[in-house]
DNA sequence: TCCTTATATGGGACCGATATCATTTGGCAC
DNA sequence: GTGCCAAATGATATCGGTCCCATATAAGGA
């Protein structure tokens, strides 16, 4: 039944190497299962490849010695980390945080974990992180399209593994992307604005200068101003103020300084929802009625915007279903060894009619 | 000048190994600048022991092949992994990423690199989230105290490297804990509304039961109670509805039950801003005038609280300072090789009194 | 009984870096 | 010129797993 085992038992006084912690190994775990670490390895990895009783054997010197296996030397040795690398601006966003979450979900039980970094809409700081990331030897990399630095765009061509950009559509991809139109967004909001008789009508945004810049925000700003000047309306209305990221104070600021300078203004589409709800706040404030004085729209449907009075009209993207999905394909993209071709999904988007915005 | 090098040179015919990938390693760059491979590992982790010459060498050839260093490979053998692990229970929620934002902001520089894990609020799954985490080697484990099954208990003590505990100030701490008590900030809310001359006094939170909980949204209801037990007013007024997480639906939801259970309500304290800020926006819809009818105040200070009408009454905590704080104090821990005494900070709170409560 | 094949397990090389110690070189004092 | 020491660089073992292939045993067929 037992055979001896074969590996070379250790000599008495191991002579001093460089190792220090008291950490168990698989091959501590081997000598007390009395079996070789190739078998442990097996147990661990795939067990119905070894025998029920040397499988217990083995659990029982795991379970005794408290032995957890080293995925860095795992890892080393397989060629396989088990990182899926996944960039975001910031991780203070519900939105941004769902993907993450959804990603999460679909990557549980697969045995992928989320190798997280954020850049704070710093290109710089991309490229610092990015860098970072792929010496971790990602499996596969997740960011926010579609602008990176020429050498951030040549990194990820060279990582030669999937590259899936999200939250946005790129003119130009790296390899896939899963996300929306940020341009559409804005185009979107104006049509809506515009169909609902409107004719001055104006938005809140960060300033776009610096390094530090939301693009996707940019995006949208100007898919809102084309979708004004082929309707021939005035882009006067079209407020920059403060920096990326915005929040509801920036909202609030924005929208008391848009409606100083523009009295007569009399619908505004926010950059996001965060700008958004603190205009509406805002304007509780001045005493102006929403939305009988203005109409305020917004972008992301934040929980908050749910509950706050008069409702948020807003346009919906469901990031979570975005992580979720884009978890998914990583998945099958990794399971089989064929390379796919580039992909571009569009998510779409929708327009949550809620209170803030009326018929004029 | 140049020596020849000595180490040897590969065959001209590699024999098929298990080398699939193209990236290049340190021997080919070595091999290009025509230096040991130990030297190119000198010249990335340490450049100053590298004569110029020698070094601009190594970095053109760096540049020419886009080496980037495998750090899995480092890390085995350097026995040092880089990660820092951090578990909470979500990402879904702007404190806890504040936490994990003042964390990397500590840890930038320092060549720390975040392993983020979220258990949402399930121990179960705090267990095995805690083992993948471990199997990656952390150099330090931070997570948010006090509760943990046994099994990951054990597994903290075992892991052999520093633990610190945040967000909570366990009774029974496994090391290091830098948080402040969930427990006082129940009590400080019940003291502050019986201060006020209020006795009708109510809260609002989620449920306790099941494996999924908030313990540390829990502490904070048990300082709230025992305060009012204290002071001989009724604990009928608290209301457990729902499950965790706390949501802004949440507290609209739990608000309405309440007010309906315990129509003479005279002010409440909510688990959360969250919970508080819904209770608030669901008061304007019943056409309840806050703080004139009731009075409510939340944890947490969130940037909605300070944008609502009427802004939040609330107790502060700075996650971000707790998270920057705890990353401070690990990268000294780390660069010591001293092990300190088990340290226990408290960061305290604070009450900022805004204008969802009035006296009497 | 002997041979073939499938199953279970082991031996040793190897993944790509760094730790450690050895070696070479150059500079300087005598 | 010789000896010594510091600075620069190299050779090799090693980190802790897994891959690949070899080997031993068991099972089945002629």
């Amino acid at each position: 039944m037992s055979r001896p085992p074969r590996e070379t038992a250790a000599p008495a006084e191991p002579k001093p190497g460089r190792r220090t912690s008291q950490r168990p190994t698989i091959r501590d775990v081997s000598r007390l299962a009395g079996v070789s670490r190739m078998t442990v390895s097996r147990v661990l990895s795939d067990p119905e490849l070894v025998l029920p009783t040397t499988r217990d054997k083995v659990f029982k010197a795991v379970a005794d010695l408290g032995y957890v296996p080293d995925k860095t030397a795992g890892s080393l040795s397989s060629r396989r980390t088990g990182f899926i690398a996944l960039m975001l601006p910031t991780l203070t966003n519900a939105n941004f945080a769902a993907v993450a979450h959804g990603l999460t979900d679909a990557l549980r039980g697969a045995d992928y974990h989320l190798l997280i970094a954020y850049t704070d809409y710093d290109m710089a700081e991309e490229e610092r992180q990015l860098r970072n990331l792929l010496a971790r030897r990602p499996e596969a990399i997740v960011l926010t399209g579609a602008m990176h630095r020429r050498n951030a765009s040549r990194m990820l061509m060279a990582a030669d593994v999937p590259v899936v950009e999200i939250a946005d559509l790129p003119s130009q991809p790296i390899e896939h992307a899963i996300g929306f139109s940020n341009y559409q967004v804005g185009r979107t909001a104006a049509r809506y604005l515009l169909d609902r008789g409107f004719t001055r009508i104006g938005a809140i945004a960060a300033s776009p200068e610096g390094e530090v810049t939301d693009h996707r925000g940019e995006e949208r700003m100007r898919g809102f101003e084309e979708e004004l000047r082929l309707a021939r309306r005035s882009t006067d209305g079209v407020l920059r103020h403060g920096t990326a990221p915005v929040s509801f104070h920036h909202g609030a600021a924005a929208f008391r300084a848009l409606v100083e300078q523009q009295p007569d203004i009399e619908a505004i589409f926010a950059v996001s929802d965060l700008s958004a709800v603190g205009a509406v706040m805002e304007a509780q404030r001045m005493n102006l009625r929403i939305p009988q004085d203005i109409s305020i729209m917004g972008f992301g449907d934040f929980e908050i915007g749910r509950e706050i009075n008069p409702a948020l009209t807003t346009i919906h993207v469901d990031f979570h279903a975005l992580g979720l999905r884009t978890g998914k394909m990583l998945v099958d993209l990794l399971a089989s060894d064929a390379t796919p071709a580039p992909s571009t999904v569009d998510v779409g988007l929708r327009i949550v009619e809620r209170a803030s915005v009326r018929d004029r």
